[in-house]
DNA sequence: CTGAAAGCGCTTACAG
DNA sequence: CTGAAAGCGCTTACAG
């Protein structure tokens, strides 16, 4: 990086006053004349000093950055960019910034959290991706280090690891299955993934409720054993046949929704007519759909928002679950919720 | 961030040697004896002990962050997630962090840059999404601020603004008309964007050249009005139709590409089968087409490593072209290329 | 090869 | 309200 830079010494020669003055007058404004300040101010303005971030953050025995880890092998998704976008705005209206890190022993690892911690290089950490058992909440909590986490830390016995935010899954599935009902369906069945995650099972015991609320049956699901399109398919075609067929399915996620979608029309089924469907992240599938598809968007922007108050305090509570939108499309054109009504409210939009 | 920081004094006093020996045996090997060495190291190793990044950073003139912008306001998309998963391994493979920032003033705005640099906050950047007539390429420079594009800088009176690596994706579609010649098509069209990005008319470009080369026409081609499955159905119905309807299309990204299969279905003619289509991302999107969406993939870990390297002046390249990598899928299933010849090679894999 | 000195550019108590 | 002093934890020439 070439040029000289302006330090706080030309700021306090031009300004006519001493370097300690100037830091006062930039950093405790009260300390200082009204009219120091203003001397002080133009000089800033004049110069284009900007505070050196080093020498700033290494009196201040602070780092004013926020960790941020991305494993390399997790499945890339336009919502995590859409997060991160959302997070590095938070982060900035706080003055700080988001370093990005990875993950060499593994997506829960903790040895890039370590050395980071050991160099002092961030103030704290946002934690995404949490899965059950995941090692890092306690490990960060052991510490005394800072950090919230985007997504439940599923407690041990009882006890939370540390604070976090999450949308909350069963709420919306919950109202797609009245939203469902108050479109005529009496047997709606979900399909969620083989492998067991705490999403999954929230999701799933949301769409479990909805059906009790109604009085539905409750037995209809089935698990897709991997997020992909084919194997969504095949796991929907089982819900699609006999008797007791059902007549809209909630997924688990878009892709597996597509899937289901293909299971439709293969049964020689109109989706959305005969057979609604509705997924799960609100994703550029969505799009891919004649009519597009039915799914839940979460709010980047405000998970975003609420785990830096958290992470600064400015926010005291542990736990926070937000609710998710409900964007409702031709595969499943559930209605504005005037003209029903759930337990937990979720925003239902037409689009 | 709690708990007393250890510090190269207590590694001094830990090894015996003064603070000066301890940090010559970590920064510069080769003028602290062997013995001393292994010393400080094991005392290192016994504290646990890392240096402090911003008292390292200030005393070494640098800021050991790269920074990179994330403009609010840009679509999200699982690419640009994986792209950056990528540039965070290689920076960190350069010793460095990846530290991200918005554009409060837009997409192309300096002001985020300027805070930044004047701060000494970061040692260099990498562009993304850079638009012809980008004034930030032309600003760093002018700065003689270190940084990489990754995507044309889109010269000015023939004169680079600075370094870049891009994905030749005139050299993914012409191979792509090849590999639909080879499966027999005879009218193959194209499939573009109104609005004249660099990206499509590369693109464009590659799929002219193709037909030129095998002596096909090339007037088939239209434009969608945006990037979405509607506008590419409503673009592409005029050439799937009348006495010289294209039996191929190259659309110009993965979602025009799934409007147009959406085309060939509403005509009644049936996809990979009837008309071939390939697309450009190789997103999920991909999955949502039975049978698969052909694609173009643009090889991230390479352009990610390359970025870094030209920043760092490993490498001495002003201008790299990659090539992308051809993912035949059952919409257009062309060969590996044993069996046709390109001007320029591009990997094809079957998937 | 090793250590005493100076300095990186700030902030934070603490006298005046 | 303002300024002289000390210190944040390192690195970098420079003597010994």
């Amino acid at each position: 990086m070439p040029g000289q830079q302006v330090t706080i010494r030309h700021v306090a020669a031009r300004a006519g006053v001493s370097r300690q003055t100037v830091s006062n007058a930039l950093n405790a404004p009260h300390r200082v004349e009204e009219s120091t300040r203003a001397l002080v101010l133009a000089a800033v303005e004049e110069l284009g000093y900007r505070p050196n971030r080093n020498a700033r953050n290494l009196a201040a025995q602070q780092a004013g950055l926020i960790g941020y880890c991305l494993p390399t092998d997790r499945t890339p998704s336009a919502f995590m960019d859409r997060f991160l976008h959302q997070l590095t705005a938070a982060v900035e209206a706080d003055g700080k910034h988001v370093l990005l890190f990875t993950a060499p022993d593994g997506p829960t690892g903790t040895a890039g959290y370590a050395e980071l911690i050991a160099a002092r290089a961030v103030d704290g950490f946002v934690l995404t991706d949490t899965v059950d058992g995941d090692p890092r909440p306690r490990w960060l909590a052991g510490r005394g280090v800072p950090f919230v986490s985007f997504g439940r830390t599923w407690p041990r016995d009882g006890v939370e690891a540390g604070p976090w935010v999450d949308v909350d899954g069963a709420a919306a599935c919950r109202t797609l299955v009245h939203g469902l009902h108050a479109l005529g369906h009496r047997r709606i069945a979900f399909l969620g993934w083989r492998d067991v995650t705490g999403a999954m099972l929230d999701r799933r015991q949301g769409w479990h409720a909805g059906c009790a609320d109604l009085g539905l049956p409750t037995n209809l699901f089935g698990h897709a054993l991997a997020d992909s399109a084919d194997a969504g398919a095949s796991a929907a075609e089982p819900l699609l046949t006999g008797g007791d067929a059902a007549t809209a399915v909630v997924a688990v996620s878009d892709v597996v929704a597509v899937g289901v979608l293909r299971a439709v029309r293969a049964a020689g089924l109109r989706p959305g007519v005969d057979v609604a469907v509705t997924g799960f992240d609100d994703g550029e599938l969505t799009s891919a759909v004649d009519g597009g598809l039915t799914s839940v968007r979460q709010p980047a922007g405000e998970v975003a928002a609420t785990v830096v108050a958290q992470l600064t305090g400015r926010d005291p509570r542990a736990a926070v679950l937000l609710p998710g939108r409900i964007v409702s499309r031709g595969s499943a054109p559930v209605p504005v919720p005037t003209e029903f009504s759930t337990p937990i409210p979720v925003p239902i939009e037409e689009q």
